[in-house]
RNA sequence: GGCCCGUUCGUCUAAGGGUUAGGACACCACCCUUUCACGGUGGUGAUACGAGUUCGAAUCUCGUACGGGCUACCA
């Protein structure tokens, strides 16, 4: 009988969420839910000078809008609360001062501006086993020294003591075996001068605490992995310590590098999941949510970023994605994000949605730039006409914006240059006639159309497009006939006297 | 600089010693469509380089190059 499987997303919440990190949440999420396990949200907030307001709201609306329900979070507490490390403060202390005891950390005095002193003076300076020596800590200073000094309450830290050449391996999920020198890690901080604790020991006793199973992240902690092997070691045993996965990076289109907010904005494309306006300097950030896409698309696309299931199948919805997501199968790679292929999810997802459940973001959409799309039947029967032509959703308001009021701009120019009294009376014939119709669908219309011509002896051809630009203004959108009958006889015939007149204009 | 991770079409990727190296996005051409899209068919296009192991290497090993990450009392 195995251990219920428990993963967590840690995020810091300083401010809007990134690709990497929905797609961090995303994979842990799918990895829970695969395996009948627990995801849980915990907000690592321990770096009170980051402190960013609204942020930590604005991850549980993104984590919402994507689908992801935490099943253990700070809004919805499970045993292994608080789920806030800022709330947990009082619990670290004890576990950095047992590493003390024990002899595997150590309380250290520098100032800041001593450690900067150092740092100038020493080529490749690091705090670590050849350095602790020459620097002011309980390991240099007497036990009378330090213990005054503690008792004075002048600030100090508390620093794991990185044993000197020692091999940390352990296997990566993703990777396989990876190995480290630990004389290569510094003595990280544990606990900070403030009682906080750093992500260091945060996320070892955390884990511990919260019965963490596996632990998936990014691949920049790669590097201090042996710092959060050897705490484990020391306070928990390794046989507790969740595997871990370090995820690829997903790096910018362009060039070279980790995605930023910057190319984004850079590149014209969105890289948070949601808007995030700063509070700082009330900017704004627009979001992939606000840009048009929908949440199983924008999970779709993420969680083909670096995964795929060994199969062509590129469209998964989340249930899919559960039932076939397995963690191995993430490479080791980092990817490009392109945002063309995102569109194009997008645009597979809109094509794939039922017209009721586009309606009511399409509703929404078109009821911000002035239109009201009370009728829901109405609304319904153009969505499934224009939908597949549709990539982001704000492709909805001039798909669709014609039929709701008559076209505010003509292409006059596709029409006029060939205008004769032919066609006049053609369209004079076709409004008597479209009148006299007792079926009002597509069909018969085009019927009755062609007959009109046929009687008149114009091609067809020959206004086929003034009758488009009549009812549309443009040259866009689905088949004619179609676009009538969801308009409806009156209108129809209204848009076409409409433009006979604009026509007789100089 | 040091340490670690990585490297298949422009991009995302499949192929776990034997394939004409497959698919998708993008691009191009044609078809469909008397609009614009969708769709269909086809095309251009890749195993970073060098050794080795092997009858046989994209696949295993080593080296080189290139790229990335980390190198905070930030996560």
């Amino acid at each position: 009988m195995s251990k219920k499987i428990r993963v967590r997303f840690a995020p810091s919440p300083t401010g809007g969420l990134h690709l990497g990190g929905v797609r961090t949440v995303l994979y842990n999420y799918l990895f829970a839910r695969h395996n009948d396990g627990d995801f849980i949200l915990r907000i690592e907030d321990t770096d009170q000078t980051r402190f960013v307001e609204g942020a930590e709201q604005y991850i549980f609306d993104c984590l919402q809008w994507c689908g992801i329900i935490p099943d253990e979070s700070p809004l919805h507490a499970g045993e292994f609360g608080p789920y806030r490390q800022s709330e947990r403060k009082p619990l670290y202390r004890q576990y950095a001062e047992q590493l003390v005891n024990d002899g595997f950390a150590y309380y250290a005095f520098d100032t800041s501006e001593e450690i900067e002193e150092k740092r100038k003076a020493i080529a490749n300076f690091q705090y670590n086993h050849s350095l602790r020596v020459h620097m002011k800590n309980s390991l240099t200073l007497t036990i009378t020294d330090t213990n005054q000094l503690l008792a004075s309450g002048i600030p100090h830290v508390i620093r794991l003591k990185i044993p000197a050449n020692e091999e940390i391996v352990f296997t990566d999920m993703i990777r396989g075996e990876v190995r480290f020198n630990s004389s290569q890690t510094d003595d990280k901080v544990l606990l900070k001068a403030d009682g906080m604790p750093t992500y260091h020991l945060a996320v070892v006793v955390d884990d511990y605490l919260m019965k963490i199973t596996h632990a998936f992240r990014g691949e920049e902690w790669l590097p201090s992995a042996p710092a959060h092997i050897l705490i484990w070691k020391y306070l928990f045993g390794l046989e507790n310590m969740p595997q871990w996965a370090h995820l690829p990076l997903i790096l910018k289109p362009d060039g070279n590098g980790k995605l930023s907010k910057r190319d984004g904005d850079r590149l014209g494309f969105p890289v948070f999941a949601m808007n995030w306006t700063d509070p700082k300097n009330s900017e704004l950030t627009k979001g992939f949510k606000e840009l048009g896409f929908l949440p199983e698309a924008f999970v779709n696309m993420l969680a083909m970023l670096g995964w795929n299931d060994g199969t062509v199948q590129e469209i998964f919805s989340m249930n899919e994605l559960i039932e076939k997501f397995s963690i191995e199968r993430v490479h080791k790679g980092g990817a490009k994000f392109d945002y063309e292929k995102a569109k194009w999810f997008n645009h597979e997802w809109i094509k794939k949605a039922g017209p009721e459940s586009l309606r009511k973001p399409v509703k929404d959409l078109l009821y911000r730039h002035g239109i009201n799309a009370n009728d829901d039947v109405y609304l319904e029967k153009i969505i499934r006409l224009v939908k597949d032509r549709c990539t982001l959703l704000p492709d909805f308001i001039q798909q669709s914006s014609y039929f709701f009021s008559t076209p505010e701009q003509y292409d006059l120019s596709a029409v006029k240059p060939k205008w004769n009294d032919q066609k006049q009376l053609l369209f004079i014939e076709t409004i008597r006639q479209f009148e006299l119709m007792q079926y009002w669908n597509a069909a018969e219309l085009e019927k009755e159309f062609k007959e009109i011509t046929a009687v008149n002896e114009i091609k067809p051809g020959e206004v086929l497009l003034p009758l488009r630009i009549m009812l549309v203004g443009g040259k866009f959108g689905p088949g004619v006939f179609e676009i009538a009958e969801v308009l409806g006889k009156q209108e129809t015939i209204h848009r076409i006297k409409h433009f006979l007149g604009l026509l007789q204009q100089p």
